[in-house]
DNA sequence: AATCTAATCAACCGCCTTACG
DNA sequence: TCGTAAGGCGGTTGATTAGAT
């Protein structure tokens, strides 16, 4: 038994609609509106089910469509969407005003899919066809797979200027405000694993968290703690920062010790000694939280994190904290929300949303990108 | 001119999510 | 909490058109 279909098709019409009945179907609904799709055909005097009325509507009919070639411009915004979005055409499509998701999508399959193949840039990656094993040691310096989004300007353009990616080479990832950075750098010059002690694992299946998670979409990049304290150096950045800080820098470094986010009955204090970066791949995890439920709370509603304006940042933890709180979306204010939106995807009713879907490396750089410019 | 092939895109299909009783 | 209906989404199909032979 296969689903019942949306509705009673028998003597319904189908295929290509006649002059006719686009006319009946805009008369209706500029005149009565679409309370129910259902109700539409039948109230139209139109023998097709409410969703083909639908479809017409929404993707040839709404008197707000831009009808035509899309623009370079228009063109250059869906692969960069779709470098972060994926087959998404709605989300795609809801940047592009006047254009439908099925007109991205067909355009898409049609020409830039085709356009990018022969670039010699795989469509679905985003990547060089060439460079198409993974590699796990994405930011190492080593890495000639650095992503490349299209249309934006490099990853590397948005970086602070001191910021080097070096850093970020899994070797050098290290464990967030713990005083076990010595042994985790010692083990990591080894590469016999039936070496390390049983502390000196722990610390790497940290590090090993924090690439899978970052691979995997769940989690945070490490940050290094060391450049993470340098973030003050890196004020007077690089004017394309603006495009993501809007010149309204939501974090200030001060010299507490704390992360403070505002809850509903005051401040919340998390001191770092409790921020354990083991846990760090699912910031949902209780042992991360000093109130797992209170931390919940606020990072599980979309209007509460917009109340979250000036979290304190001032240790590699806090800015990692900070980090992922900003990229689970709503800390960015218009404009910036939309851009991030179109950066990560968004659910607000997930409890971490942002991190529901493959993101790529690249995205976890433009969120460092984002979260970095947030502090000029 | 006829035929074949490729490209295009409107429309459909079926699954998933959401709203509601 | 569950079931159902409706809307929405992404993948696919197929009719039409354009270009090549």
């Amino acid at each position: 038994m296969g689903r019942q279909p949306c509705c009673d098709k028998v003597g319904l019409k189908k295929g290509p609609w006649t002059a006719e009945e686009d006319q009946k179907l805009i008369t209706f609904i500029l005149n009565n509106g679409h309370c129910c799709w259902r109700a539409v055909p039948k109230l139209a005097g139109l023998l097709r089910c409410g969703k083909s009325c639908r479809l017409r509507w929404t993707n040839y009919l709404r008197p707000d469509l831009k009808r035509g070639v899309l623009s370079d411009s228009e063109e250059q915004l869906i692969i960069d969407l779709h470098a972060h979005l994926g087959n998404r055409w709605s989300k795609i499509a809801s940047h592009l005003p006047g254009r439908t998701d099925n007109e991205i999508k067909n355009y898409w399959n049609t020409h830039i899919k085709k356009k990018l193949k022969r670039m010699g840039i795989d469509p679905v990656t985003h990547r060089s066809i060439s460079d198409q094993v993974p590699d796990m040691n994405y930011h190492s310096a080593e890495s000639k797979t650095f992503p490349t989004v299209l249309g934006m300007p490099n990853t590397e353009d948005y970086l602070a200027p001191k910021l080097d990616l070096n850093p970020y080479n899994k070797k050098e990832m290290v464990r967030i405000n713990n005083n076990n950075d010595d042994a985790a750098k010692e083990a990591s010059s080894r590469s016999n694993e039936s070496e390390l002690t049983e502390e000196e694992k722990s610390v790497d299946s940290v590090k090993e968290a924090g690439q899978l998670s970052a691979s995997e979409g769940y989690g945070v990049e490490l940050l290094p703690a060391a450049e993470a304290h340098n973030f003050e150096n890196f004020v007077g950045t690089s004017p394309s920062l603006d495009f993501f800080s809007g010149n309204s820098p939501l974090f200030h470094q001060q010299g507490s010790p704390l992360l403070r986010v505002p809850d509903e009955e005051g401040l919340l204090e998390f001191s770092n000694d409790i921020i354990d970066c083991a846990n760090i791949q699912d910031p949902t995890s209780s042992e991360l939280m000093k109130d797992e439920y209170t931390v919940n709370s606020c990072l599980s509603s979309f209007d509460y994190n917009r109340e979250i304006q000036t979290p304190i940042c001032s240790t590699a933890a806090e800015i990692q904290w900070t980090q992922e709180m900003l990229v689970t979306e709503s800390l960015l204010p218009t404009p910036e929300t939309s851009m991030q939106e179109s950066l990560w995807q968004h659910d607000s009713d997930d409890a971490f949303p942002g991190w529901d879907g493959d993101i790529l490396d690249h995205d976890i750089n433009i969120a460092n990108c984002c979260f970095s410019s947030a502090f000029y």
